[in-house]
RNA sequence: GCCGGCGUAGCUCAGCUUGGUUAGAGCAGCGGUCUUUUAAACCGAGGGUCGCAGGUUCGAAUCCUGUCGCCGGCACCA
């Protein structure tokens, strides 16, 4: 878009550049260097007296001009801080220059800190630069930017005009690096597996199809990580653990975005009990991460993530819930109908039919089952772990009938993968191992109502 | 894929039910006044393909159909 198409406020934006330019300013500087952030700016000053000067730089917000003096806002990624010029200081013409500048503008300046007659924290400016100019007008300063559209197609000014969605970033960030600090402790090596696969594995979801074009072959985005991690349980390592993007070819909605974030981890010589465990640990060092003590409010409802979790069979909770004794599909189908729902307060299910759990290890108490967990909160699923499959026969005789499933016309039955079964062959260790969907973890955690709110660049419709 | 809601200035929103001068407001931008304001204030002049395309009508932002996008629900997603 250009010249005449343009609204108005950003053809005056292009006139404006050019004449700073005219004038022999550079509209897109460079060599400033900020001494601090407007947080630690903040913090030097006292109660009444002016410090040395500093040299901040951020996004002009707000200006309010008063005749001879003019006020603004410069909003860093620490926070704001009130500017102050003067035409006594400046000199007529750079005082003019600086009442130009636009709400947008990227700016240098220099100068003491002070606190104004009212008490708030203003920098004097004895100097300033423009670094960047700005051609394209910002959300109101009031209301903000609220059109969610906009929001997400253009995170960039989401993040400009509504600095809490930061925070939001920033607690994303710090709850994956509790969880990898909490699995490094522990031994566990984080470790990268194949995007590209010839099988997608480790899941029941349709994938993405591409195409090499050198190999002349198709190719799949994973939907899970588990066949590779467990592949690397055979080769000697024992714990071992991936955070990584997996993607699914399914709808859209508050809770699946296309490509999504996973967590998986595997564990030799452990089982599912034990994995629960280590589930509940990592939701007491992910909720600190956040900031949040472990009595949450997720939209409004209370939730208590103090260990021990609630542990029910999931046969019992079906029986409980809807007075029916069933097994296979149609007790998984029950439970997901009349009971997962209702679970709001932290739940391991355990036990899930086997027809469903292809890759986990049969109960040795009743072969209809196998030992498997997952935990719902507010009737979602937050992870899903179980006792690993170890016996390559019955693995093979899973995936043939996961494959009859394909052959009858179901896409997202789990695939053939020979080479897995090769790797098991030469003796997977008995191991546990456990899936987190991560950003739906961390939409408890920030209290966000959409996935979309806990991914940065979601995934969106052609823009037309 | 199905159902419902929404789409008006750069941003936030009125107006649509019940069709009727030239489509409004606040903020932002532009021109002024103003040297401690902070949603600064005041005065003035601008800014619009009412998502898009058809239709009904003397007349459509408003009613109808289609279409695109967004949101929610369902389906799908163990």
């Amino acid at each position: 878009m250009s010249g005449e198409d343009e609204p108005e406020v950003i053809r005056d934006r292009r006139k404006k550049l050019e004449r700073l330019r005219a004038a022999g300013i550079d509209p897109y500087s460079r060599g400033f260097k900020p001494t601090h952030s407007t947080a630690e700016a903040r913090a030097l000053v006292g109660d009444s007296e002016r410090t040395e000067p500093v040299s901040l730089a951020g996004r002009l917000m707000v200006k309010r001009l008063l005749g001879g003096s003019a006020f603004a806002d410069l909003q860093d990624q620490a926070g704001r801080i009130q500017l102050m010029a003067s035409r006594d200081i400046l000199g007529e013409s750079t005082f003019d220059l600086f009442a130009e500048l636009d709400p947008g503008d990227l700016i240098g300046v220099t100068g003491p800190i002070f606190r104004t007659r009212r008490g708030e924290v203003t920098l004097e400016i004895g100097s300033f630069q423009l670094l960047t100019k700005s051609l394209r007008p910002l959300p109101e300063k009031w209301h903000g930017l609220k059109d969610v559209e906009i929001r997400y197609r253009q995170r960039y000014v989401d993040l400009i005009a509504n600095p809490q969605v930061r925070d939001v970033f920033r607690s994303r960030t710090k709850i994956i690096g509790s969880l990898r600090s909490l699995l490094d402790g522990r031994g566990f090596l984080e470790v990268e597996t194949p995007v590209l696969q010839e099988v997608p594995g480790g899941g029941h979801a349709r994938p993405f199809v591409t195409h090499h074009e050198a190999l002349d072959r198709d190719l799949y985005l994973r939907i899970a990580l588990e066949l590779h991690l467990k592949r690397l349980l055979v080769g000697g390592f024992e714990r071992v653990y991936e955070i990584g993007r997996v993607f699914r070819n399914e709808g859209l909605s508050p809770r699946h975005n296309p490509e999504f974030t996973m967590l998986e981890t595997y564990e030799a010589y452990a089982d599912y009990t034990e994995v629960m465990r280590l589930v509940e640990d990592m939701v007491v060092a992910s909720t600190a991460a956040a900031g949040r003590t472990s009595m949450i409010t997720y939209q409004g409802e209370e939730v208590d993530l103090t260990p021990p979790f609630r542990r029910e069979r999931m046969a019992d909770l079906v029986v409980e819930h809807t007075g029916r004794q069933a097994v296979g599909k149609e007790l998984n189908d029950l439970f997901e109908e009349f009971v997962e729902p209702k679970l709001r307060q932290p739940t391991f299910v355990t036990d899930y039919p086997i027809e469903i759990s292809p890759l986990a290890r049969r109960r040795d108490d009743d072969p209809r089952f196998v030992e498997r967990f997952e935990l719902i909160i507010l009737g979602r699923e937050y992870a899903n772990a179980f006792t690993e499959l170890t016996d390559p026969i019955d693995q093979r005789q899973r995936f043939e009938a996961q494959a009859a499933q394909r052959a009858a016309g179901d896409v997202e039955a789990h695939p053939m993968d020979e080479d897995f079964l090769r790797a098991v062959e030469y003796g997977l260790p008995p191991c546990g191992g456990l899936g987190v969907g991560i950003d739906r973890l961390i939409m408890l955690l920030t209290d966000q109502p959409s996935i979309r709110d806990v991914i940065l660049f979601p995934v969106m419709k052609a823009e037309s």
